[in-house]
DNA sequence: TGTACATCAGTGAACGCGCGTTCACTGATGTAC
DNA sequence: TGTACATCAGTGAACGCGCGTTCACTGATGTAC
């Protein structure tokens, strides 16, 4: 059920097909978007033929998921590794908006437009955690309160922490966290996305004014 | 070219077949994407055949564009008659999300992935200028000078203002109108998308914590 | 008011295309003795 | 080391499907005299 984990040659070829196929399936989504990803096409980039490819994936929805899968991962091991190195709040933020850029749609098969008809696998929610648990711990040793009119969700958040898995982060950095996952999405899914297009200013600067007045300005 | 101004009982029912195609559409678009839009199929659900569209649009693509066009259109409507009735920054941004969730796939039609091999219509880019327009026009009563860490962004505008098209709100006005619509859609997105299912707290309260930090906590 | 004509909505057949997937089969690669 | 067998990658044909779009045609609706 589960592959091989033995390196005979076989696995490693079976492994390396495997690889070739969403390398290009990835170019494939870039050029044409998520629902064009097609089997056959991608089979015959690599010079063989369609049914083939069922040797190494059961159908299109698991490559797909296989996809999605990896996309999560890849966010996550970024995530980890900038904390792992030292990194604060906003060297999360710098590090999610380096993975995002180097290639939209990666990120938009997360973040952007559910694909119709298809639900993230189970394994991308327990992906999810980790990397909340992550930007919670980053949040923690800032303990700014929040202003007035932000105060509510706090409050809220106090009462509402199904999401955190229970982490113990205190309800100005769940605030905190949540703030910093929204804002920067909202940055960068409109400029992956194309929308600063033509309007004339640099969507770093706008994304660095978000991180500082994510972290209070601290700069880091 | 343009469609007959005039009512002729034939017009008219152009006209009225016409929206009944976009209502399909809307709902094709709602239960399996926008990718998944087919003439075809909508035909078939009025009980016509395929080609009979081609009378009414010329192509699937001028179907989508008209969709698209509708939907900015309807989205600065609903700007305006906020601003018109005496509506804040505060209003506009809760007409924002009610426009926003009344119908998820119109917002994600203009605000999500990118539809592959497809580009927004010329009217498209008037439509959103106006909505801009209004926009900075509800923020420019507001003149809180940035925080420090945010002030490069203030200053970064002042100098590469193309996309206010000539609108003389100050710098910081227009760091607070590009942020509104960052935050905001930030939010939106996600919470349109389903990203926020299952985690636990209510959208609308961290909606209304974005709309506090952007209005400086005013409420209205 | 009635007739002759033009306009236009809608049909059904057809074209060419690509898709996901199944199936029986061929050859090559690896394994067991 | 050599032979017999099992495993597995890949092929080509086929199935059924739906798509966008064109075309020649029918019939109904409107217009001009």
């Amino acid at each position: 059920m589960a592959q091989e984990s033995a390196t005979t040659p076989r696995a490693r070829y079976r492994a390396q097909v495997r690889a070739e196929v969403k390398q290009h399936a990835w170019e494939q989504i870039g050029a044409a978007g998520a629902s064009a990803l097609s089997l056959n096409s991608i089979a015959r980039r690599m010079g063989m033929s369609g049914p083939a490819l069922y040797r190494y994936f059961a159908s299109r929805d698991e490559l797909i998921t296989e996809l999605v899968t990896d996309a999560y991962q890849s966010l996550a091991d970024a995530f980890h590794a900038a904390a792992a190195s030292g990194a604060g709040l906003a060297g999360l933020a710098r590090t999610l908006r380096e993975w995002a850029t180097a290639d939209p749609q990666r990120y938009l098969l997360i973040y952007g437009t559910p694909i119709p008809g298809y639900h993230a696998p189970a394994e991308a929610t327990a992906i999810t955690a980790g990397i909340m648990a992550t930007l919670l711990d980053a949040c923690a040793p800032l303990p700014l309160p929040p202003a007035d009119g932000e105060a509510p969700l706090a409050a809220h958040l106090g009462t509402h922490r199904e999401w955190t898995r229970g982490h113990p982060a205190p309800p100005a950095a769940l605030q905190r966290a949540l703030t910093f996952w929204t804002r920067l999405h909202g940055v960068l899914s409109l400029e992956v996305a194309g929308h600063f297009a033509g309007m004339g200013f640099d969507p770093a600067v706008l994304f660095e004014s978000e991180v500082a007045a994510l972290t209070g300005a601290a700069g880091e």
